[in-house]
DNA sequence: CTGTTAGCGCTTTCAC
DNA sequence: GTGAAAGCGCTAACAG
């Protein structure tokens, strides 16, 4: 794979007849006489001519690009992550590096390495495992969720807390009585465990009982959500619960297909709600695959661009929570999906 | 964002005591002797140097960078796709600059442009729009599915027409006597207007009539498959078709959720087979939204990176097409998937 | 095999 | 204002 060979600021200064000194400064909006700018504008349309960013990349020791390190972008979450991120990035002239790390935490380390050396302006870094002792001093980052101790890392995070809250008070406004909860989460800690806090808190404010699935994220949750309902049944084989607050959509949808097949019908006798708020092909219009709160992406996103990009020139907030919102998505007997 | 000021060659040359080119021989790979190699490789831990990218990539005017074009990352297939691409560059030691175009003919040029100018030394592109004029000559690219007039460019795809046949011939062994075609197409020609092309053949072949929607792409979706379905109602109320071949798992799964809400089953009275292989949450083992002709995402981001990284030393086919293949989703009558 | 050196294309002084 | 020139850190060519 080779390049092109591209004019260079030398064939733009002599095709112009000012000097390479010319050229850069108006290159870089340095005020230049309007005779020379429009000359150089000039020669620079003719030659086709763009800077080398790796010359200027040598010289200013900024590259431009900032890395997303990411566990895939398969995951729909990710997938809106990485698709809003590209476009807050692009917004201030900034490019992508896309590092899905698949939560190797051996990949994780190799990308932040890479960023440490010039490569990159800044890291964004939704990752999996626990990376906080490798993240290069001084380079400008931002972590989504994660918590690392070993430094202060500006956070960015959906209000998840809240957003457990929401959930249970959505259920208890469409006519539950006894909502549980249900996650099947990762060994490292984050913001989104707050959602599990936020449930507790309202079952405590609105004086229910907690009840719940709470188990590491393991290929078995199908199982395991089959003995949860099995010894919640009772002798006349309805069920002890009558909603579900699930800590992602997916396993929210996991158990809303498993009621369905048990016989159990959603949302009549049990009313379900995710936490994510994935959309069914991906499109910001498209279908939820059920009820949920619903992450602020676009936001998120935005938000951490926002303080990765600022980060010379303010002490960024050490975190920043955005709320998340409910949204309606064929599991809640919502009065206002009247359709 | 300021990056880390980090040693140079100069320190690690200083350090162990050898000149500035040996250990740029040592770091190259070139031999050198056993007693130098060591001094410097101890020197480069002691100082945890690594590679300066920029002065690196403006001697060689190389960046192992490689940028992938591609509408978005939320659609599935993309999301895919990009996280395929991403694994396939990174085992060859090269990085992934994301570049999400949405179509946007601007947006688009903007980063062929950025690309042609040193900053990548191969770009993968998957676009919407007619950027054919803006490719910059000689540098390395290489299109899914897509076909540009003005050069020769080696393209990937899957391979359309097979599949078209085959979801054909699936939806016969299945029982179909009257499969129909429905697409919703961009207005940019593709490999995948080829999906097409096998529907014809195959019901030539086997002496079908064919029937079908093939409409320029439109919000306007729905009301169109409600007005086909309502124009193929029998008196009785009963369809004239029995079996739906979808360009698209998407228009696919819109009119199974369609036939429905119409009462009619599926698969009983209806067979649906979509294309692309599109899993609900994005996961490998996820289940799929509809019966479909799955597209190997994996082997197609493979091939792309393989001919993309080759193109120095051979001359890469102009077109590799890989084959496609069907897998159960839920809505055919397939006696493989005894559940 | 080793050390020295000339740039790669750009930014940024510095005299003019 | 402008032009000339010194590097940024590295690779590659060269002489030793």
């Amino acid at each position: 794979m080779t390049s092109r060979k591209a004019p260079t600021m030398k064939d733009v200064a002599k095709e112009a007849g000012v000097a390479l000194g010319t050229v850069s400064k108006v290159i870089n909006g340095i005020p230049v006489s309007e005779k020379n700018r429009l000359k150089v504008e000039a020669a620079i349309r003719a030659l086709n001519y763009e800077v080398n960013t790796y010359a200027r990349g040598l010289k200013t020791q900024k590259s431009n690009l900032v890395a997303l390190i990411i566990p895939n972008t398969t995951n729909p979450f990710f997938a809106a992550f990485t698709d809003h991120i590209e476009a807050a990035l692009y917004k201030r002239g900034l490019r992508l590096l896309l590092c899905c790390a698949d939560g190797i935490p051996q990949k994780e380390i190799d990308y932040l390495n890479m960023a440490a050396n010039n490569k990159v302006d800044g890291i964004i870094a939704l990752t999996y495992s626990d990376i906080g002792k490798f993240i290069p001093p001084s380079l400008p980052i931002v972590v989504f969720d994660r918590f690392f101790e070993n430094r202060v890392i500006p956070r960015v995070a959906s209000d998840n807390f809240s957003g457990g809250c929401l959930a249970v008070e959505k259920l208890l406004e469409f006519g539950c009585r006894h909502p549980i909860y249900i996650r099947f989460h990762s060994v490292f800690p984050g913001e989104s465990d707050k959602r599990r806090d936020g449930y507790l808190y309202a079952c405590e404010k609105y004086g229910l009982t907690p009840d719940y699935i709470d188990e590491v994220d393991t290929d078995d949750a199908l199982s395991i959500m089959k003995d949860f309902i099995r010894k919640h049944r009772r002798p006349d084989n309805s069920l002890t619960f009558d909603g579900v607050f699930s800590h992602t959509d997916y396993h929210g949808y996991m158990f809303y297909q498993l009621l369905l097949s048990e016989g159990v019908r959603v949302p009549q006798d049990v009313q379900i709600i995710g936490f994510d708020g994935i959309r069914k092909f991906g499109n910001r219009q498209d279908d939820l695959f059920i009820s949920s709160i619903c992450q602020p992406v676009e936001q998120l996103a935005e938000k951490c661009v926002e303080i990765l990009t600022s980060e010379d020139s303010v002490t960024p907030p050490s975190l920043t929570l955005l709320p998340a919102y409910y949204q309606y998505g064929g599991t809640t007997r919502d009065p206002a999906a009247l359709r």
